[in-house]
RNA sequence: GGAGAGGUGGCUGAGUGGUCGAUAGCGACGGUUUGCUAAACCGUUAGACUGGGAAACCGGUCUCGGGGGUUCGAAUCCCCCCCUCUCCGCCA
């Protein structure tokens, strides 16, 4: 959520931001609407204010006083008072809700350096690292491999559980689980703090981080008969871990590596590029989460994915980084880059596939959650910032190792930081 | 799941209808004393929103887990929810 005032002061940039940003035309219609009862809900805040004065003002002047027919009349008055702002109150209410609902729908400012653009193809490439391998022999999927070498197995998936739902199996398994344990080290090393995190969270955590477990749309899983969902990312558990925390600024940057299932509807997205692990229900994901001051989030973020190269580089994966344009940012992104990795199985001859994503959100998420610090020195608080970034997401991360280290007997090498975690050099060996 | 006890400021902990945004202690910050440190003493020390002012500063509203209610007036009484602790039950 942006800062009201901050719209109101900067009505026109905001909205240019707004269609840069790819949004509905209906979300600039209820921005000009939020604006123009802002007014309105200023003169009526005042007017409540006022009659709550006089109401404060009333019943301590009630309790003082001992005469009883004076006494009388001031709780008269006070009734009166009462009923007034009883009125007033629901009035501004209406106000609130009406520009709060209009306010959220805004999407986060843009970093100046972002590209503008309407589609994911108006991303810029920032680099690309490593050489996709020539291969000598007949290129297997990873839906290949893993049916060949009885790895993953998505009809047992789809029987108990649905299409989407899959089974990991013999050496899929040691490998799934050897990519967790190596990034946790790596993250470790770095001087994060380590966290498994709940795999469900209210939904009132959902919606300040920015996630919506409610409409049609949604990409959530909701529990029934209770205000839980599952989350769809550990950035949920992570970023309400401190919500309406109050830090001391020394206690900034805070840096946290999360580990947690990872659920999602992934409604109307079936179809063509989603083939195999690519795009599943349920995958098992290492995620980065930091609050830092609003000074000090470019360097998080770059440090974020710095972090996230690295670790495909220590997989031999090959990859391209992008920033992200305006019209593809989820709405808390003030700017994000994602790690495509090359998955040689994709398409018809290889493909880069998005793996990781790493979003600078600056004070959008601390916002809504009401998270903010003492800067050292100075009166008052401000807001933190948040930042969240991939460290390996497993589905994916298992696509990149299988397809590009495959070998021509059909067995898979293991990326030699991943040996002392499988305990054996090849997969699929019986 | 059942029974009971609780949730108060950065922390601990008083406060059972008006003078309470709140006693006290700790911590932190500023000062006095001091060769230095410690101790002692004095003072300051919640947040959000908002009015006036160039600012220093001076006002107002809200917040005692969250939401509703009773009342002229609620930290205090009532209802619902959330959370914590103890005991019992169940369970990996």
């Amino acid at each position: 959520m942006l800062d009201l005032k901050y719209v109101v002061a900067n009505a026109e940039a905001v909205k240019q931001n707004c269609r840069d940003r790819n949004v509905p035309a209906a979300v600039i219609e209820d921005l000009d609407r939020a604006v123009a009862l802002e007014a309105e809900r200023k003169a009526a805040f005042h007017r409540v204010e006022e009659t709550r004065r006089r109401q404060n003002e009333v019943a301590q002047a009630t309790g003082k006083e001992r005469d009883p027919v004076k006494r009388g009349l001031l709780v008269e008055e006070g009734k009166q008072l009462k009923a007034a702002a009883a009125a007033l109150e629901d009035q501004l209410r209406k106000l609130d809700a009406g520009i709060h609902d209009r306010l959220r729908r805004i999407p986060n400012l843009t970093h100046p350096d972002a590209p503008i653009g309407q589609t994911e193809d108006d991303s810029k490439e920032i680099r690309t690292v490593g050489v996709p391998r020539a291969f000598d022999f007949p290129v297997r999927d990873h839906v290949e491999i893993g049916k060949t070498l009885d790895l993953i197995d998505f009809e047992t998936g789809g029987k108990v559980s649905g299409t989407g739902f899959y089974f990991l199996k013999n050496d899929a398994v040691l490998l799934d689980l050897a990519l967790q344990q190596f990034a946790m080290n790596r993250l470790i090393a770095a001087g994060f703090t380590p966290v498994i995190t709940p795999d469900l969270a209210r939904n009132s955590i959902l919606e300040g981080i920015g996630f919506t477990p409610r409409g049609v749309e949604t990409q959530v899983y909701s529990i029934e008969n209770t205000d839980l969902s599952l989350v769809g990312t550990a950035e949920i558990t992570l970023g309400g871990m401190l919500a309406d925390t109050l830090l001391d600024e020394s206690a900034l940057p805070l840096k946290y590596v999360g580990l947690s299932h990872c659920f999602r509807t992934e409604a109307g997205a079936a179809g063509r590029a989603s083939r195999g692990l690519y795009r599943v229900h349920q995958f098992t994901k290492v995620e980065m989460f930091a609050f830092t001051t609003p000074e000090t989030s470019g360097e998080m973020h770059a440090l974020m994915l710095a972090i996230e190269e690295e670790l495909f580089q220590a997989l031999g994966v090959p990859y391209r980084v992008l920033d992200i344009c305006s019209g593809d940012l989820g709405g808390p992104a003030y700017r994000k880059f994602d790690l495509e990795a090359w998955m040689p199985g994709r398409g018809a001859a290889g493909e880069y596939g998005e793996v990781t994503s790493t979003s600078d959100c600056t004070d959008y998420q601390a916002r809504r959650i009401n998270i903010r610090y003492r800067p050292a020195g100075q009166k008052g608080t401000r807001l933190v910032h948040t930042l969240n970034g991939t460290a390996l997401a497993l589905s994916r991360a298992i696509i990149a190792v299988l397809e590009n280290h495959q070998r021509a007997d059909g067995f898979i090498d293991v990326p030699d930081v991943l040996r002392p975690y499988v305990g054996k050099d090849v997969l699929g060996r019986r």
